[in-house]
This record gives C-alpha cells, structure tokens and sequence, in this order.
DNA sequence: AAACAGTGCGCG
DNA sequence: AAAGCGCGCACTGTTT
C-alpha cells in the first residue's frame, strides 16, 4: 500500500511530525515499583518452578529428555503430554511438526501439572515482554515508545521498543501488575480518549448500510443484544452481560472480519460453558437451548450438512439471516468491493491510500476499514498536538492505542482539555471529511494524582 | 554468532 | 473456493 493521494501524503507527514513530539514527550515510569516487581516476580517463579520439578510429571520428563530438559519448550511439552502419558486429545499445529499447546488447547488436558505450567508461563510472558521489556528502554524515569507510519500493509501505525500498543489490560491481574509502573507527571494525571466502536462505525461509510448506520445512530438500539437474543435464543429481557458479550466477541465482530458459521457456532457454544452463561433468571443457556429443540453442537464438519436440532445448524441460519435480511446493503457492499479489486487489482480507500498486490478476500473487506479508522485517529492526534501548542497548555500527548489516546494532562487542565479532544475529535474531523456519514463519539477515562495507568475510571465530557 | 521458521500471546 | 483483520516480542530449535 502507498500514500496516493496528496491529501494522503500530507496526513503521515504531518502525522511522522506529531508521532515524534509524543515519542518525545515519553511515559514517566515508576521505576521504583517496577524494580520491586521484576524482583518479586522473578521470586514468585522461582517458587512455582521448583513445585513443578517435585511432581511425577516432571520426573518423567527429565527421564525422557534427560540433559535436554527444557520445562519452556513446548515441543517437549506436547510430547510428554500426548505420546508419554497417553493423555488423549492432543492436536497437531498446522505444520504438523509439535502439538498445539496453546493455553486453550491445555485447558482442556485439565491436568494439575499444566495448570501450574500455564501459570508460570503467563508470569514469564509478563515479567519478560512487560516488565523487563519496559525496564530495558527506561531512560531517566521515562519510557519513549516508537510509534511508525511506514510499517504496516493497511497503513495503521505500530509501536515498538517496547510496543505500547499492547499492554496487558483484559486480565486484571497482570493488566494490574504492569500498568502500576504507568505513572503521570508529579501533580499531573493521565487521561485515554477512546473512540466508541470506530472500525464499525467507519466500515458504514463504505457500505452505507441503512440498518447498521440506524444501529450507530440511535443510542436505544443494541446490535450485540440483539445477536445475543438470536444467537441463544432469548428475549431482550433474559440477555445478561456476559452472553450480550459472547455475542458481539464469538459473533458479531468475527462476521464482520469474515469469520464463518463453523467457528462461530464452537466458540458460542463453548462460552456457554466456560463462561457459565445463563439466562436472566439463572437457567443455564445449554438448558434453555434445550427447551427449544437445540440439544447438540454438531459435527462441525463443513462437508457435512448441519443436522436440525443443532446448535451448528441454528448458527448457521442466524449467520444467513445475519447477512441477508439485517445487513442486505453490507453484503452487497462487500460483493461488490471484492469483485472491482479483482478486476482492477488494486482498491483506493476513503482516506485516499491505495492498496495493491494479492489480497485474499478477508483482507480486501478489511483493510481499508481497518487503515481509515486508524487515519481519523491519526488527523485528531495531529490537529490535538498543534492545537494544546497553540492554547499554551502544558498537556502533554504521550501515546496513541489505533482508536484511542493517551494524554498527561495538570488538574487545571483536565476540563479544558476533555472538551477540546471531544471536539476535534468528532466535530472537526467529520466537519474536515465529508465521508463520514455517521456520527463518531468519543468515551474518556481519568486516571486521579498520584495514581497509576490502572486506576482509569469513566468520566463524563463537560459540556 | 546470526538468521530463520514456527509457536504462542499481549493489544486494537 | 475459502473459511476473522492488523501488529511486536520472547522463546525454541534448526540452518547458515
């Protein structure tokens, strides 16, 4: 992909611009506690480490691979597992060459000793990548993450050394143990701005789908309730939040990058358990499935034709009904969209990039949502920095998450500057686009004084 | 020692 | 016919 039009051009260079200042500005680090935590968890290893190596399971492995031990490979793992022990279920990785020993796949071995080998990995993940990564590039108490234009195929940004973009935050524990060492400036706080469902709201700008565009207009309606009442079969009032979001993260968002019904069916279905998903009332949703006629998964097996009374078969048809009747303008959107890359090889986005090269179908219906999305964040950011040097505010932008931002902003600060991000943010750059033919919002959270990154709470935008 | 492929996992 | 998109980083095990 390559900058084409000259509006194009001038949105990275003047964001290459920005991006620098905020690289420059830096993260201020607690190094103090992440000196203590690195220590603590190093210890904390240590100990799961040496209970790992009493038990059976570990006797055996070092008899096996006797000076080749190595309790990280998971080649080694999946072997003891699945050939040594006779455990059953072990799959293959795609390739062919180890088994699968993915947290997911181990979960199900359901074994004490993996247990506890899943729990010193995710430790390591964290101390490795997270709190030695960060400590390595801490310069004077401050982090400076690089923040690229020039890297991705859909002309999104990354981030490396370390990449800020994906700190820990859906596990509270290690978002927890990580985003404690996040700090603001002294006497200052740190204050994320997050666009509300941008993708979604972007892809409508090329689609225009009627029904999708009503959905992000109108704050009453509910896309993910309403997916959670056909996907399990309840009324409005019986969906929960936990089955509202197994709806919209096995469902609706992966219908959206191109998942099929198969996949969806597995990951819904296995929600139902893992998650313990009931109805409003406390009755188990496998119960309440039941009751209308749906007993069983299904084969999953796409040369197969799903039987009636399965669950697979029930997806099936709320994945038609998905796309044919609720979303008919999307669908012939993205028909449409693939079929003119094919002709021409290559498709213009609406923030005038070209994409270009061998596409599979998924990419060409993403990228240029996923590469626009990014750029509305990425013209706010530009127009925020210029803006805070312009108005003489001390706030400083020290980061950028794809659809959101991160600001250390003074006390005295924070209104002023809650009301600007929010107007540029969605009134100037819709004013600046005259694509985008649905109205954005933005969602801020605050960290207070002489707190951490994981004290984020929900704040209201002053008028 | 450096480069590479493969696997896994963190985020949007 | 294919069957969810985009990243960076750590680590294993092999090849150069």
């Amino acid at each position: 992909m390559i900058p084409y039009k000259k509006q194009a051009y001038k949105l990275l260079h003047q964001g290459a611009i920005a991006l620098a200042q905020v690289e420059g500005n830096g993260i201020q680090i607690d190094t103090d506690y992440l000196k203590k935590c690195i220590f603590k968890t190093e210890k904390k290893i240590e100990k799961l480490k040496h209970k790992l190596e009493q038990g059976d399971v570990a006797k055996k492995w070092k008899r096996v691979y006797g000076w080749k031990t190595n309790f990280n490979s998971n080649d080694q793992l999946g072997k003891i597992l699945f050939d040594h022990m006779g455990i059953e279920g072990g799959v293959l990785t795609k390739s062919e060459k180890q088994y699968q020993t993915d947290e997911k796949s181990l979960m199900a071995v359901n074994h004490p000793f993996v247990k506890r080998h899943l729990q010193i990995k995710k430790l390591q993940k964290a101390l490795a990548t997270y709190l030695k990564g960060i400590q390595r590039e801490v310069v004077d108490g401050f982090l400076h993450p690089f923040f690229n234009l020039h890297t991705t195929t859909t002309f999104r940004s990354s981030s490396d050394s370390p990449n800020f973009q994906n700190i820990p935050v859906r596990d509270k524990g290690m978002g927890k143990l990580i985003r404690t060492a996040f700090i603001a400036r002294p006497g200052r706080q740190l204050v994320e701005l997050d666009y509300s469902q941008l993708e979604v709201c972007i892809a409508a700008c090329y689609h225009k789908d009627p029904v999708m565009i009503e959905y992000i207009s109108d704050p009453e309606k509910d896309m993910h309730r309403d997916m959670a009442m056909e996907c399990y079969l309840l009324s409005a009032k019986q969906v929960t939040k936990d089955s509202r979001f197994y709806a919209k993260n096995c469902f609706v968002f992966p219908q959206f990058y191109g998942d099929w019904y198969i996949d969806c069916a597995r990951a819904l279905w296995e929600a139902i358990t893992t998650a313990d998903l009931k109805t409003e009332k406390g009755t188990p949703l496998k119960e309440h499935l039941a009751k209308q006629g749906i007993t069983e998964l299904g084969n999953l097996d796409p040369d197969e034709k799903p039987r009636k009374g399965t669950f697979e078969r029930h997806i099936q048809q709320v994945e038609k009904r998905f796309w044919q009747e609720r979303f008919p303008i999307y669908d012939k959107w993205k028909k449409h969209w693939y079929s003119k890359y094919l002709g021409q090889g290559w498709m213009l986005t609406k923030t005038g990039f070209i994409c270009q090269g061998f596409m599979k179908r998924n990419e060409v219906i993403n990228y240029p949502v996923q590469g626009s999305a990014f750029h509305c964040l990425l013209w706010s950011l530009v127009r925020l920095v210029k803006e805070i040097k312009k108005r003489k505010m001390k706030t400083l932008i020290i980061g950028q998450i794809h659809d959101s931002i991160l600001a250390d902003v003074p006390p005295e600060e924070l209104d002023d500057f809650l009301v600007l991000a929010q107007d540029v943010m969605t009134t100037q750059l819709v004013k600046e686009w005259d694509w985008i033919n649905v109205p954005l919002s933005i969602e801020a959270e605050v960290c207070p004084v002489g707190g951490s990154w994981v004290d984020k709470e929900d704040v209201e935008i002053p008028k």
